[in-house]
DNA sequence: CTCACTTGTGCAACTAGTTGCACAAGGCGT
DNA sequence: ACGCCTTGTGCAACTAGTTGCACAAGTGAG
């Protein structure tokens, strides 16, 4: 009748998935899970509250969530994974990844920059440049407060940690790629 | 009367700007355009050939690109950019963009892995470790066939090297951060 | 010649995510 | 007690991209 969701191949779909793994290490409301994405998970997922507000209704039909109502006589939705969620997550972590591909718009840009205005472009570089600076501070920073000795981590302990080693790695790896290039053609063009 | 979409503001839309960029560098039917996607362009951004068709069918109908009769007698339609889709691109090439955010459905599995097979995890993560390692041979392979000497470049030739090395170090931070996320599970656990 | 295969184009139906707005409930200042 | 701000939830309309299929025209083998 209507086209099933059930098909074992499908290996996308992460925001139900990133929830649940949210959800795991504590049960939420839907702002506060935008909340954290806009913090320690947002590195590596980013989410509006409306979208996940959708997603939670869903799951929610599907039985991977229930809701109790936090405080009372509020609007509040407190949501926490049920068995069936857990056993959805614990599946999908298990099954296999295709390797990402990159999909930026900057690197079309860059590719691109003989048909524009290509100083403006440079321009633009160095602040990215400069964003992505503090943004590396940051993860720095909470790399320092939160492990400060990381010899003995493992579990969740571990996985957090190497997560946000992620994100510094990444941050790093756009610093260099962007200083190349504005450097590479500084010099070309002086 | 209906939403225009002349907002200047508007940063996203890359697959218009990608086909334009990939235009200029040469006209071609909407089948080449899919095969440059899945080469040279392709480590930077990825498009089915459907959805190539219907958006190079939008751009036509703005007035930034054209199509001819290719081959005579032929369903084939070959694409190039008017002076109008010049001026697009090279508009959109000098607006700021705003920093990327990474999106990676694997960064939530191994932020998640202690809620599911870890073993099995690690053994996904070798493989996407391989995979990275072969595109990355590639892509050197690449850069040492088409930039042996990379001293006297400028402009979009220098461009193209520069995208390319962002490709290569792409791949060089996929192989460092899996592998030090599984040594560190596997030396943590052995 | 005809049948199977490839190439190039495209539609239809769907999922995912964004943007703009609405509205209820409680807190707070004056 | 009144208006105003914040918090939390959510709908509606839209854009972007995916998946599955169709179909026409040329190509090559028996």
């Amino acid at each position: 009748m209507h086209k099933a969701y059930d098909d074992p191949q499908t290996a996308g779909v992460a925001l139900e998935h990133a929830l649940l793994v949210s959800l795991r290490e504590r049960p939420a409301t839907g702002i506060e899970l935008t909340r954290r994405f806009d913090r320690s998970i947002g590195f590596f997922w980013r989410a509006t509250h409306q979208q996940i507000y959708k997603v939670l209704r869903r799951m929610e039909s599907e039985g991977w969530v229930t809701a109790s109502a936090g405080d009372a006589r509020s609007t509040e939705r407190r949501y926490a994974a049920t068995k069936a969620g857990e056993r959805v997550l614990a599946d999908w972590i298990g099954s296999p990844t295709p390797a990402a591909t990159m999909r930026s718009d900057l690197a079309v840009k860059l590719r691109g920059a003989s048909y524009g205005d290509r100083s403006k472009l440079l321009g633009h570089l160095d602040d990215l440049v400069a964003e992505h600076r503090t943004r590396l501070a940051h993860f720095e920073q909470l790399e320092h407060e939160q492990f400060p000795h990381t010899d003995g981590l493992s579990g969740h302990d571990l996985d957090t940690w190497l997560v946000l080693r992620g994100g510094i790695k990444q941050e790093q790896f756009w610093i260099e790629w962007l200083t190349e290039y504005t450097a590479a053609h500084r010099k070309a063009t002086p």
